[in-house]
RNA sequence: GUGGGCGUAGCUCAGUAGGUUAGAGCGCCAGGUUGUGGCCCUGGAGGUCGCGGGUUCGAAUCCCGUCGCUCACCCCA
């Protein structure tokens, strides 16, 4: 038996379930706290709800097949074609605003590296239906506390937040003509990269003058009002800036302003962004961005959808069970057994299968040893499993119905009436 | 898809001027005489030295290919 897991897919044993089960109860936990309800869709779709929308980069990247049916199908490789057919099909009955989240398992054929691999688990949570300002805090603070949950905090990582319509009204102020403001953004992303000179080159092809490129190369790394002082003279960039400004008054309410910072390189490299863009980093590490997400108005609808508003983020378990482990913030193991009951000779077997009953069904976990090993042997194997209390029935005990009840970790023991081991669970 | 590094027991690693049955520690299993764990002692299981081919009397050690991991690109959920 040779066989191992394809490449980029995991197998989890307990220990590595471990880490998982906890990524994802917690994940569950602050979503609810935020007030979004769990949904699910199907892991295969049919390949057009891919191919007809999205870029041909996401194409190139699709687990395909023709399926027994002749359909040409694919593994999902993101959440959001999906959520758009779902609350389409019910945008009209749907109180707004609509506050869904999901855990799903996506697929992406790509070359596998630390922190990314061809299938990962993703906390997608998206509010559809709302264009305030404060669904835009109240998510980037959401994505936070879905880190913080877990033992992090502002040193280990932060949230660079920019807005892609402020960089938009300044990219037309620099003279980006009106049709190629996404590619500009879009090498605004790639500039993080491949540096100035090639942000200077790409800005002069979409027509931008001396004065603008260096303009641009000048606010890149600006803060908001460094920004709008470049362009005091716009109104547009001024209302444009107001917007984050509010933004960050409200995680000032929040009480996460530690956690976001403005970054006017920030713009992501997906096209459909229209407003909000922000990032999950950790502070020093090398890895990959924690989480992403941003405010995409328009995609709802492009995507055969309803024309709604909507803002989200995904944000995978690779990276971030890569950093927990980093900071000692993983689990070891599953939770470990609460009682380990031990039988001295065969003749308390049956006893002692009783008395383990009466804790389960308590809600105890029991375990006991199935061969009649010695009481040594049997303590070793509670000791193993991490059992807090090792109960022992030997025939005393089972004579005078009592139980010698033993504190893993103390080492303190006592004889206790069964009754009472039983009524004080 | 491109380039670099790496690939020996479950884990961490030794082992090259190529030479008889490939080692250690941890972990695992069984004992240390049948009522008590964490320590200790003894014994054991477990490796086609990633895989395939080549050079050689002989290869874990050299060469080629391939697969996997990893890092940097590319790209990004």
């Amino acid at each position: 038996m040779t066989l191992s897991s394809l490449p980029g897919f995991r197998d989890f044993y307990p220990e590595d379930f471990a880490l998982r089960d906890h990524i994802v109860s917690g994940w569950r936990e602050v979503a609810r706290r935020y007030g979004f309800v769990e949904y699910d869709g199907p892991p295969l779709e049919p390949l057009e709800l891919y191919t007809d929308k999205s870029g041909p980069e996401i194409v190139d990247q699709l687990y395909t097949f023709v399926d027994k049916g002749n359909r040409a199908v694919a593994l999902r490789p993101e959440m959001t074609p999906t959520l758009a057919r779902m609350v389409g099909a019910r945008a009209q009955a749907l109180p707004k605003p609509i506050k869904w989240f999901s855990i799903p398992q996506l697929f992406r054929y790509e070359r596998p590296q630390r922190g990314r691999l061809r299938e990962h688990l993703q906390l997608n949570m998206d509010i559809v239906g709302e264009t305030d300002v404060m669904s835009d805090a109240e998510l980037v603070a959401a994505a936070i506390d879905a880190v913080r949950h877990f033992g992090l905090n502002s040193e280990d990582f932060t949230a660079r937040v920019s807005d892609r319509r402020l960089i938009g009204i300044v990219l037309q102020e620099v003279g980006v003509p009106e049709g190629r403001i996404v590619e500009a953004i879009l090498a605004l992303d790639r500039a993080e990269r491949q540096g100035d000179e090639w942000l200077a080159a790409r800005l002069t092809e979409l027509g931008v003058d001396e004065a603008g490129v260096r303009s641009v190369l000048d606010v890149r790394g600006h803060d908001l009002d460094g920004l709008t002082a470049h362009f005091a003279g716009s109104r547009d960039v001024a209302e444009a800036a107001d917007r984050l400004r509010a933004f960050f008054a409200l995680m000032s309410d929040h009480g996460l302003s530690a956690y976001v910072t403005f970054d006017s390189r920030l713009v992501r490299g997906l096209a459909y962004y229209t407003g909000l863009v922000f990032e999950l980093w950790e502070r020093e590490g090398r890895l990959r961005a924690i989480c992403g997400g941003g405010r995409y108005d328009d995609l709802l609808a492009a995507l055969g959808g309803p024309d709604l508003p909507a803002l989200g983020f995904g944000m995978g378990d690779v990276v971030l069970g890569e950093l927990l482990k980093e900071k000692g913030l993983a689990p070891e193991r599953q939770a470990s057994v609460d009682d380990f009951v031990v039988y001295v000779t065969l003749a308390q077997r049956s006893a002692a299968i009783r008395v383990a009953r009466r804790l389960r069904e308590r809600g105890r976990g029991v375990a006991m040893d199935y061969r009649g090993r010695s009481v040594g042997r049997q303590f070793r194997a509670a000791d193993q499993l991490g059992a807090s209390r090792t109960i022992v029935i030997g025939p005393d005990e089972e004579r005078d119905r009592t139980a010698s009840v033993r504190d893993m970790a103390t080492g303190e023991e006592k004889v206790v009436p069964l009754v009472e081991l039983i009524e004080g669970v």
